[in-house]
DNA sequence: GCGCTAAATGCTGCATACAGTATTCTTGCT
DNA sequence: AGCAAGAATACTGTATGCAGCATTTAGCGC
């Protein structure tokens, strides 16, 4: 059982030719397995995937190293690459880590962002709103991503966007699954409001308590879906 | 002008045989960067580096996409992989991260580290005592790096442990130029004294207080060796 | 029918070959 | 001599081929 795709023969249609063929393969195994047409546990069969991409195995091996330093994929000797699977503590774990790096983020956002800066973070934020009133999980899900990496961001740190960039990968096929309940997901929106207000406010405590209190909620929400 | 290795034709003595062959080009890399063979901002030949490291172009490819991910090379399309060069701010910027994650990971460890975890900190850190005073610094500073690593270890946390060996790893090469005069190491050694007994008294806010400060240190050792 | 062994298949890992692009060198001009 | 344009070289990016290992399948004995 191999299960690479729900469409054994989907006809190559989506081949890829656009800029560095490298950086695309790149993101069409991340879409993959985010997305869950590479289960976790399968190993990734070369030719089969490579003749889905249309490229050769060259490229496509390459593009898998990086994956594996990325984390998303563990390399076996003789056996190829498979899609890593998270455990539940595995999972706590990240959490909490990137909970770690975010209320570092959100100290120094609140002592070096611009006003523009923060601005930004709050349309960003009203447009999520409006994504919940509407209903719209998929663009609601990107701009949350965005929101947090964009407070992130305004710390200005290449090396703590570049982690936390790590882990948010790493975790997005997670969170990707989970469907919240309203009350949650409700309870979500909320928090992310007090978020901008902290922010705003350039009150690094407060949003500090409630960027931690917000990724406990996160946690909540996938756990149930994970193994032990 | 390639530069590679201050040794132009040093005989091809370091061939490579052993397990991986992925890992074994892996590490040989790092080695290379770390050590200064490699200057940062060189493009990487691969053809030369092939064949003074015995494999082929195609396994070479693929671990230098691996480190295009650690971060210690960059990706140029159409010009192969350039030795990354980090500025000031981003070393900085990397301590700070380095700072956030080992308190994080002193925290967790004064919670749950059990007593021989703890001596098993105290046993590194005696060695590398005994380096400080016989002057062997090069074990020295592996053993440094092994006590800041078996800290982040004992918070049991892999993505943690992840994340700050990637930090490290990129700060490797600074750190391993920087050789700081007798004051300062003085200094450093005192303070992992500190470490270990606020680890020991499993304090963390003391723990955590001298982390800042040792990080500090470290920052002080190298900025005046980079560039703005 | 069940388990064991051996052949056959499939896949990975590595090397080589080739095409396309950047770089360097050369040549001719001002 | 300095500069520009074109040729020659060198290197990267991708595909293909082959050897070795893993897995599956077929055959055989019990």
């Amino acid at each position: 059982m191999v299960a690479v795709s729900p469409h054994p023969n989907p006809e190559p249609s989506t081949r890829i030719e656009r800029q560095s063929l490298h950086d695309a393969i790149l993101s069409r195994l991340r879409d993959m397995i985010i997305e869950g047409h590479l289960v976790p546990g399968t190993r990734i069969n070369e030719g089969q995937i490579g003749a889905q991409l249309g490229v050769s195995r060259t490229p496509l091996r390459e593009a898998i190293k990086y994956l594996a330093s990325e984390g998303l994929v563990e390399l076996v000797p003789s056996r190829g690459a498979v899609v890593k699977s998270f455990s539940a503590k595995e999972v706590l774990d990240m959490i909490e880590v990137i909970r770690t790096l975010e209320q570092f983020a959100g100290s120094r956002a609140c002592q070096i962002a611009t006003n523009q800066d923060i601005g930004r973070i709050r349309d960003l934020h009203d447009e999520m709103v409006a994504c919940y009133r509407s209903g719209d999980r998929l663009r609601y899900y990107k701009l949350n991503q965005a929101i947090h990496s964009g407070i992130v961001a305004l710390a200005d740190n290449a090396a703590l966007s570049d982690v936390h960039g790590m882990l948010q990968t790493r975790l997005k096929r997670i969170r990707f699954i989970g469907h919240e309940g309203p009350e949650k997901w409700a309870k979500a929106v909320a928090e992310h409001e007090e978020m901008i207000a902290a922010l705003e406010a350039r009150d690094p405590d407060r949003l500090s308590a409630i960027l931690g209190r917000h990724l406990t909620l996160a946690w909540e929400r996938v756990k149930d879906s994970l193994q032990p």
